[in-house]
RNA sequence: GGGCGAAUGGCGGAACUGGUAGACGCGUUGGACUCAAAAUCCAAUAGUAGCAAUACUGUGAGAGUUCGAUUCUCUCUUUGCCCA
């Protein structure tokens, strides 16, 4: 016997897979679809372990439902804009085309030895013009539908990376890519009308059944519907202003109203545009950022207006109007009514300005003489100090009692209000898809007509310029349409526009008319499993979900809203982070192990510092490069261990020790297969062994189970079983009936994981068709002979072995035969609690 | 501060609808093979007591429901993630 040669093995059955286009897809109607689909990657140079986890997992699916008669829809492409390849070219002075492609071949061809059950004919790159003349097209669709339109408003600008970043894209104040201070700035902007469908997203979400709770609740709350009241407050003063609206959430307090707070961009600032004073307020405004935490962390300054709001509610009531950079142009209408008892950014902007506090409502727990001190109450309680609505629950009751109030007096009315802001697209960035439109002489936006469609974008340029290099591409700016001399539009789009409809393309990749076809997509759609990191929770997932309605929009061909029927968020593939004596990052294999103590190898003298396991990052070093793996232990090897050690929704450990364990078991499966072989082959007996057919039909049951529920660790455990049982097997048994079927059918249960290892097992036996998944049979998955339980009294006492189901009185028969006297003699038996199959719990008095 | 989850041997983790807790792997210990080591194979491995059969304790802590709770309910502790 040959020692397993993973190598040439391997090679052999990916070789096979693609010349054979063993996984190319098409649309059959007498089969059920099933489309899994793992999120496509970013090109940045070479895979990581996260690729192999979350492609291990989604490759074990696909080759189950293959396998179980599913006509299996299993792509894969490529999120090829964005900015790494534009720094990455503009340091190395390449293009960022050039780059990006070398690198979708490096990483194609390590996917590939993976064994991955991918329809390669599918294969989309974002980059290509193939695929963005489409987004420009459904750019200018969603354009005349009127959910595209173009705004000037304050932007989170990344002053390092030039370019505008998305709130979400602004983590502590920081660009999350560059880090850089996030400063305010504004700019003219592509917007796409998400706000819009606010409440269908949200109602959506009812209907994702598949979809874990944690991710709909990241929704839920991202869309954050409120539910409050527009108010309108009279104005009195020296400028022509009678009234200034506002939204909140809280009217009820609107007897601790104590200041009127407006954002420094609302309409009243024109009366203010020459005055110095407020010209600096303003400068220090943009210095805070326009995320809400940089708003609550951030000191809260204010200029006071010479205007007075008058209290709606309580009218001898004045207070002053302040112009405050907490408050938000973008939020209910720019203006906000300060409560600095129940509002911690009121409090502290009325302790700065020395603004009245006036308590209005109680904790539950406290009597009505409470001040708030210290700090603002936001909390639940009961109201006080507010006359006719002393009293009132707070907030569940009094909230709408004021509204009512409000409302019959025409000063205010009951508004819903989203959390959720309209999706800025423009990016001042060259690797991108240009935005197809173009700007006449006065400025005017003119789309590009379709037919000049896809605009390219330009080669060979020069990205060392500050800015965004397409600004500097004087000719390529320069357009005629209709014979009119007009500029481009020079900001591309957004990447995760690219990613918001790439799994309808997969579909129909090939398609020239248009983003997909019709027919197409009516078969595969919508995506029966999506798989991928719970970091993209809320924004890609909720683009995608939004960019399905946009099309469906005005539309009655198209009737998709969900795009993804199922989602599974995978953990991420962590590693120990070691430092030397000058806490720098080491990489493991800088380091090494002796004698319990962990040492760097250029110097094992040098004690290693290790750290907390963490996900795999380059800056951290903790990093495992899978090519290596794969080519020192194989991907069968690999693909066992991402999937063996944890649940594949958790975290898991990357470790050496169970990296080499999986090649060893891969190994013994060697071993074990040339001796079930022999054993197949001399196969003359005509008695069948019933622990052999239940054995297996238990592990079917087991691993189709395990499959079904995602439990793929379980299914790892379950292949060390079958091993087990089956080396006892050959060491025990000599000869008997279905031995070579029943042994097929344990290792097609191996196949979604280890399927070149199986593919060749199953050829050495001789076995060209493919089998499908096994059937079990329910009538022997329970063995004959069971462990049977006697409990006394709840505690275990005695198993016993007996036939199933054996009834009570069999049960009290055998016991009485057995050991069972010295706990029952002498005793009286109050009650017995038999359950078939499983135990007997007997009570005695003690 | 709010929301959601998690807590099981030395470690990762398993346990169907409330029904034998610790499957499976790693590690550790002992043994076989070997001049020796590696590799491989065999055995043991929750804790305490015992030569042993066995007994008691045991799923973060405390209560509750139940014949029976890792599983259901409540309180608390620790911890992770998301939002602020």
């Amino acid at each position: 016997m040959e020692r397993y040669n993973f190598k040439s093995i391997e090679e052999k059955w990916q070789k096979f897979w693609e010349t054979g286009k063993q996984f190319s897809s098409k649309i059959d109607k007498s089969k059920k679809k099933f489309y899994c689909l793992e999120m496509f990657p970013y090109p940045s140079g070479k895979i990581h372990m996260g690729h192999v986890r979350n492609y291990t997992i989604g490759d074990v699916l696909s080759r189950y439902k293959s396998l179980t008669g599913f006509n299996v829809l299993h792509p894969m492409g490529w999120d090829a804009f964005g900015m790494p390849a534009e720094n990455a070219a503009r340091d190395n002075k390449l293009d960022p085309k050039v780059w990006t492609n070398k690198n979708i071949e490096t990483m194609k061809s390590q996917l590939k030895k993976l064994g991955l059950s991918i329809d390669w004919d599918r294969e989309i790159s974002t980059c290509s013009e193939d695929y963005y003349k489409h987004q420009q097209l459904f750019f200018l669709e969603l354009l005349e539908k009127g959910l595209v339109y173009r705004k000037e408003n304050y932007v989170n600008w990344d002053p390092v990376d030039e370019t505008v970043l998305a709130n979400e894209q602004v983590i502590d104040g920081k660009g999350w890519r560059s880090g850089a201070v996030v400063e305010r700035k504004k700019l003219s902007q592509w917007f796409f009308n998400i706000s819009k469908f606010s409440q269908d997203l949200l109602d959506g979400l009812d209907n994702l059944d598949n979809w874990p709770n944690k991710v709909k609740t990241m929704q839920k709350n991202w869309i954050g519907k409120s539910f409050g009241c527009e108010i309108n407050f009279k104005i009195e003063g020296d400028l022509p202003v009678d009234n200034i609206k506002c939204f909140t959430t809280r009217p009820d307090t609107l007897f601790g109203f104590s200041f009127l707070a407006i954002s420094s961009d609302h309409e009243i600032s024109k009366f203010y545009k020459d005055d110095k004073e407020f010209i600096n307020f303003k400068k220090d405004c943009a210095k805070t950022g326009t995320t809400e935490e940089a708003i609550a962390v951030g000191e809260k300054i204010g200029f006071k207006t010479d205007l007075l709001a008058v209290n709606p509610i309580n009218p001898s009531q004045k207070v002053p109007v302040y112009f405050a950079n907490f408050v938000l142009m973008e939020y209910g209408f720019g203006a906000v009514f300060g409560c600095p008892a129940h509002d911690q950014r009121d409090y502290e902007f009325a302790k700065k300005y020395k603004l009245e506090i006036k308590t209005v409502v109680r904790p539950h727990n406290e009597d009505e003489n409470f001040k708030v001190k210290n700090e603002a109450y936001p909390g639940p309680g009961i109201l006080i100090n507010s006359e006719f609505l002393n009293g009132l629950e707070a907030p569940s009751k009094s909230v709408l009692e004021t509204i009512k109030f409000l409302e019959n007096k025409k000063i205010g009315k009951k508004q819903i209000n989203y959390r959720l802001k309209d999706w800025g697209v423009s990016r001042q960035r060259y690797w991108g898809c240009p935005i197809p439109v173009a700007y006449d002489e006065n400025g005017k936006t003119v789309p590009i007509p379709k037919s000049m469609l896809p605009v390219r974008l330009p080669e060979n340029i020069d990205l060392t310029v500050k800015g965004n290099p397409l600004d500097s591409q004087d000719d390529w700016k320069k357009v005629e349409i209709e014979g009119r001399k007009m500029t481009r539009e020079t900001d591309t789009l957004d990447t995760f526009v690219c990613s918001s409809w790439y799994y309808l393309r997969f579909c129909s990749p090939k398609e020239k008319l248009y983003g997909f076809n019709k027919e197409e997509i009516d078969y595969w759609m919508p995506v029966d499993q999506y798989i991928g990191g719970v970091e993209h929770a809320i924004l890609h997932l909720l683009y995608s979900r939004f960019f399905m309605r946009a099309i469906d929009y005005k539309n009655n061909d198209f009737n998709i809203k969900e795009p993804f029927q199922s989602l599974f968020t995978q953990g991420m593939v962590c590693h120990e982070t070691y430092k030397d004596k000058n806490n720098n990052w080491l990489s493991p294999d800088e380091v090494t192990k002796i004698k319990d103590k962990i040492v760097k190898k250029s110097d094992t003298s040098e004690l290693v510092k290790v750290g907390a396991s963490e996900s795999m990052s380059k800056s951290k070093k903790n990093v495992i490069d899978p090519e290596y793996i794969i080519k020192n232990f194989g991907a069968d090897s690999v693909r066992l261990f991402i999937l063996s050690d944890s649940p594949p929704e958790k975290d898991v450990q990357w470790s050496e020790q169970g990296m080499v364990s999986s090649y060893k078991f891969i190994q013994k499966l060697w071993v074990l297969h040339n001796e079930m072989k022999i054993k197949a082959s001399k196969e003359t007996s005509k008695n069948l062994d019933n622990d052999f057919e239940e054995f297996t039909n238990q592990i079917i049951a087991k691993i189709t189970h395990n499959l079904e529920k995602f439990n793929y660790n379980v299914i790892i455990a379950n292949m060390y079983e079958a091993y087990n049982f089956l080396a006892n097997f050959v060491k025990t048994k000599k000869d008997v009936k279905n031995i070579k079927e029943n042994y097929t059918k344990i290792l097609t249960c191996f196949m979604p994981v280890i399927p070149h290892f199986i593919n060749e097992c199953l050829d050495d036996l001789g076995i060209k068709n493919n089998l499908g998944w096994p059937k079990y049979d329910k009538e022997i998955l329970d063995k004959n002979e069971i462990n049977f339980v006697i409990q006394i009294n709840g505690k275990k006492r005695i198993v016993l072995k007996i036939n199933k189901d054996s009834s009570e009185m069999d049960i009290l028969d055998i016991k009485k035969e057995k050991n069972m006297i010295k706990y029952l003699d002498n005793k009286k038996i109050k009650k017995v609690i038999f359950v078939k199959n499983r135990l007997m719990n007997i009570l005695i008095n003690e």
